[in-house]
DNA sequence: GTATGAACAGCTTGTTCATGG
DNA sequence: CCATGAACAAGCTGTTCATAC
């Protein structure tokens, strides 16, 4: 009675996104969680998107099962004792994360191209 | 304790993109529903997407309920006896629908930057 | 088999709660 | 207050079932 379901393939979702940004961003730069939900939402802002914490979360996460980030917990800087929980590659982690990047480099191709189709069917 | 959700905005749903897709196709030429979702997947097959024949259905009725289409029960063409459903505007409609049109190509233009963003973002 | 529609079930995601500093 | 995380609940959407021709 419970059958997986085929996604019908319209635009990719929030989580896989937020993944290729968080992968991104742990390239650049070490960053923790809020801070880089801050990072995120200051981003898009003027795109009218507007993540949330659990979001975030959830997206490093899958990530850390995914066996490409590993949690590392350190002190904030200048705080004494506010530990927070920082990413970095695993070992295997970094060319993984390479081959999810080059994944969504075609997926977001093919929602670009989805959306300029429509704004061509409709408004020309 | 059942509050309504505020979307974070992120993309565009898919209810929204064959809304606008179905008016657009009422502009043009009468259609029914198992036609619409023909047209539609033939359209989408090139981007690898397969709407299916509830969101389609769901998608005119949620048209009906905001006075946009009315159905039309007619003899298919060339049969005797299968009824379809066809679509037109009601009288506000085309009016109504327009104020649609316009409201979703912004939607549209918002998805499309956001996307070429991602794009720029993590692939330069 | 085609067509329409509703009911159901699974997936996605926003809100709330819990814990700790 | 900030930070992390899990639990919960609302919303979206794919599959199935029912009805009719």
């Amino acid at each position: 009675m419970s059958e997986k379901r085929k996604p019908s393939g319209f635009l990719l979702k929030q989580r896989a996104f937020l993944k290729l940004y968080l992968i991104t961003l742990t390239e650049q730069e070490r960053l923790y969680g809020l801070k880089l939900l801050d990072v995120l939402r200051e981003e898009f802002q003027p795109f009218g998107y507007r993540p949330n914490h659990s979001e975030v979360y959830k997206a490093l996460h899958d990530l850390i099962e995914e066996g490409i980030l590993e949690q590392v917990k350190k002190k904030k800087e200048g705080m004494k004792y506010q530990e927070v929980v920082y990413y970095r590659f695993t070992e295997e982690g970094y060319k993984k994360a390479q081959l999810y990047k080059r994944q969504l480099k075609t997926e977001l191709d093919r929602c670009e191209a989805l959306i300029r189709k429509a704004i061509k069917d409709n408004f020309s």
